[in-house]
DNA sequence: TAACTAATTTAGGTACGACTAAAATATTTT
DNA sequence: AAAATATTTTAGTCGTACCTAAATTAGTTA
């Protein structure tokens, strides 16, 4: 029951499940999973059938499937090596923060309880990744970071930048444009109605930064 | 027709063919891939068939497969992901001589060029990998090391242990025990007739070793 | 609520990489 | 050199994980 072997697809598409659930609690529509893993709906409902039989996840036809206790104990633990090595990849192997998502999706599949205990010691047990996303601890306890984002602030408070969501290069780019980086602390100067953008003050000037950007930068309240 | 990409098993095929082969030059019979991969002649048959059309080997049906330049080229990478791997488990995640093997069997088919690059950078471009093999740099250029064992030495001349073959427990805690490892040295004392054992010299003392301990340990001679 | 639309599932098919059983070829022994 | 044995290949299956096309169900709109 603990310990099946799962193969890649398998973990692939649980992880999926278990990020599309908001941690396990909403009901996630096959059509979504087939959006996120590019592959055929039809194709989808073949694997949720197979997970089901094997009880990681619930599911109900035509309605959805929900992730099951134990799914999400093996989703967190696929979690856990995706971002420990995203650490090892950024600090050790000095990658762009924008270059390693595409190795640790590899990386992540390579079973060995050994290799990813070791691994967590050697890179002194980090409680986040490069983008700020909580790393799941042996048992999978994980911190739930809270997901303000800075178009959240009231005109003239503060935050620390604790997570940036998208992954993307011109995004990546930006960010160093900006000088943006985890820790880096920013205030609302204003808001423009007119197309929902923002003003920050960040590193000693203002900036105006577009409303999805806003949305994929995360802070702490300060 | 250089960067196409193959699946782990035909990396396992072309790196099992290259190791049978003597460096490329032997032919190799399907009967021995069968053995070493564990897997069944007529399937190691169906894939010599996808190999040879990949030009990565060349076929005589019934007499035996060779490996082709390009083919050699791929087994070197793998080789060189493999080793470059052990050496990291064993350098810096802390694992044992004996434990190393299994991981970076899987670890050598995470496919980023700039992830090798990078881990040999991190090692300071390391020459050998924890058993004394040679690894393979970028190019594919690899130092052929020397074949002989304890047991070619004449009784009186030195060597330095430079490689060992097997990478089993039990030899593994052998070793420990005698306190061979890489670059220590050793003298042949005596030959034993009776069952080809041998008197060696090492950390001044001698003992005696079976003919089968004697020939997985190579040597350079002094 | 009936009709339309969107989402989901079923049915049937494909490539990959394994298998077994049987046929073909090579090698060894008598 | 013929017979026996061993090796290799062919033929036919199977599970995995995907696909397309068609059928079914759910949700929305007229």
């Amino acid at each position: 029951m603990t310990n099946l072997i799962l193969s890649k697809s398998e973990e692939n598409y649980l992880k999926s499940i278990y990020n599309l659930s908001d941690s396990g609690s909403k009901l996630v529509t096959t059509n979504s999973i087939s959006k996120i893993l590019n592959i055929e709906p039809a194709s989808v409902t073949d694997m949720i059938k197979k997970l089901s039989k094997k009880n990681l996840i619930y599911h109900q036809k035509y309605k959805g499937s929900k992730i099951s206790k134990n799914g999400i104990k093996i989703a967190l633990q696929i979690i856990r090596k995706h971002r420990l090595w995203e650490v090892f990849l950024y600090e050790k192997l000095n990658f762009k923060w924008d270059e390693i998502h595409e190795v640790a999706e590899e990386l992540e599949h390579v079973s060995s309880d050994q290799l990813i205990d070791n691994l967590d010691k050697y890179l002194k047990y980090p409680k986040i990744d490069p983008h700020g996303d909580p790393i799941p601890n042996k048992l999978g306890e994980i911190d739930f970071v809270d997901k303000i984002s800075i178009s959240d602030l009231n005109i003239g408070q503060k935050g620390i930048v604790s997570r940036i969501i998208n992954e993307d290069e011109e995004f990546f780019n930006l960010l160093n444009k900006l000088k943006i980086e985890i820790g880096t602390e920013v205030k609302l100067i204003d808001k423009i109605e007119y197309d929902s953008s923002i003003e920050i003050f960040i590193n000693n000037r203002s900036v105006i930064i577009s409303k999805v950007v806003a949305e994929n930068i995360k802070i702490t309240k300060v």
